[in-house]
DNA sequence: TGTACATCAGTGAACGCGCGTTCACTGATGTAC
DNA sequence: TGTACATCAGTGAACGCGCGTTCACTGATGTAC
């Protein structure tokens, strides 16, 4: 109420979201190579020290905020499942929506992907969490495929299906894509071409 | 001849093709974050400044680096072109070979991607040099989908192969695939399935 | 309800480090005459 | 063939910087009685 209450106190009172936020910010305006943990304390208003409180060290910091990009992704994803529209075609969507997610956090993307390099692995709950944003694809497979196909088949398709939609990613922010953008109309359009021609692999796949 | 003679002159003769070299063997035992213009000067036996009658700055050196690896990768791929078994598709065999470059040279292949983004620009000359990986790819699918289509969708197809492969290198070294590549018998194996399966897009692709 | 005290969550100064780059310099090379 | 001299390609010391982390500390909070 006073003007005393707007003074930041000495407890923070939750300073360990307060961390993950000030990261992220510090990401969307100035990248990966911007943030260090003096940074985010900085920019969380508190001492360097500060943070050693909540995070054992840099790495665990960085950790919880690929997590909270990772949950953002399924979160991204399941939205454009739901807003798919009939002359659409699902997986195409799922494909935009995941190349537009990193394109709109370029940063936090690859600090999402950096982190998983680190440790060889991937989030561990990724193939098992319902609301990831691997399993909404993989359940999205099984379903348009229809009953009789393997397991193996589904994650296999699954595998491949991301993989193409992370090269998409890394790659459509290249500019030497910019005139084929241009022709196509939009960005958009430009990824749904580049996933349609996919199947291109399957046209070319008998040897004769 | 003499012992003299070993002894380190002081002009080194190609201090830049020094440096370059010193520069890969870094990349290789430590990875890009120990590639650091002091370390590579070191490396390269050299004072800390010697660099800078060489290279602008830092970023130079990575270019050259990186222009060493985007030839290389070239060459890989032509090379697997030229030894591919007749029971063997083309353009998978392109994927596994560009896959397999990035997974025995993991840290150049990073910093020629890095510096591309850097610069939002992969190598200009990418898709205009014959001996470029990408036109490589690109000539190999004009080659395989006959004369009548257009240059456009052997575009857009060269984009979907080489996204396709990208996401494949940066994904196939996390270990949550270790369990499919040991059901499928080898590392080689498991990336040809997954580029198998780019063609169930197209299976899916009809809404109905 | 009040008080003693343990615990928690901050501070701020300091540590050692390696970095990219610049500077004045010097040793080696090559060229003109 | 010898020599003066410009140019080139190194040296090594120094610059300022920001980093991750540790340390002894202190202010605030919560709990037991």
């Amino acid at each position: 109420m006073t003007l005393a209450a707007e003074v930041r106190p000495y407890h923070h009172g939750d300073l360990r979201r307060g961390l993950v936020d000030a990261a992220r910010r510090i990401l969307e305006a100035d990248g990966p190579s911007a943030l260090s943990l003096r940074a985010v304390a900085r920019e969380a208003g508190v001492s360097p020290a500060a943070p050693y409180h909540h995070f054992k060290d840099k790495g665990e910091l960085l950790d919880a905020v690929a997590l909270e990009g990772w949950d953002a992704l399924g979160e991204a994803l399941s939205q454009a499942k739901k807003h798919v529209k009939p002359d659409q075609i699902v997986v195409s969507e799922l494909g935009v929506a995941y190349v537009c997610f990193a394109r709109d956090n370029p940063a936090l993307y690859r600090v999402m992907y950096e982190r998983s390099r680190d440790k060889d692995s991937l989030p561990d709950d990724m193939r098992d969490n319902e609301e990831s944003a691997y399993c909404l694809v993989r359940e999205t497979f099984r379903e348009l495929v229809g009953p009789d196909i393997s397991d193996m088949d589904v994650e296999l398709a699954t595998i491949a299906a991301w993989c193409a939609a992370h090269g998409l990613a890394e790659m459509s922010s290249f500019n030497q894509f910019i005139p084929l953008k241009a022709e196509l109309g939009s960005e958009e359009n430009f990824l749904r071409a580049v996933l349609a021609h996919l199947g291109m692999f399957a046209r070319v796949a008998r040897p004769e």
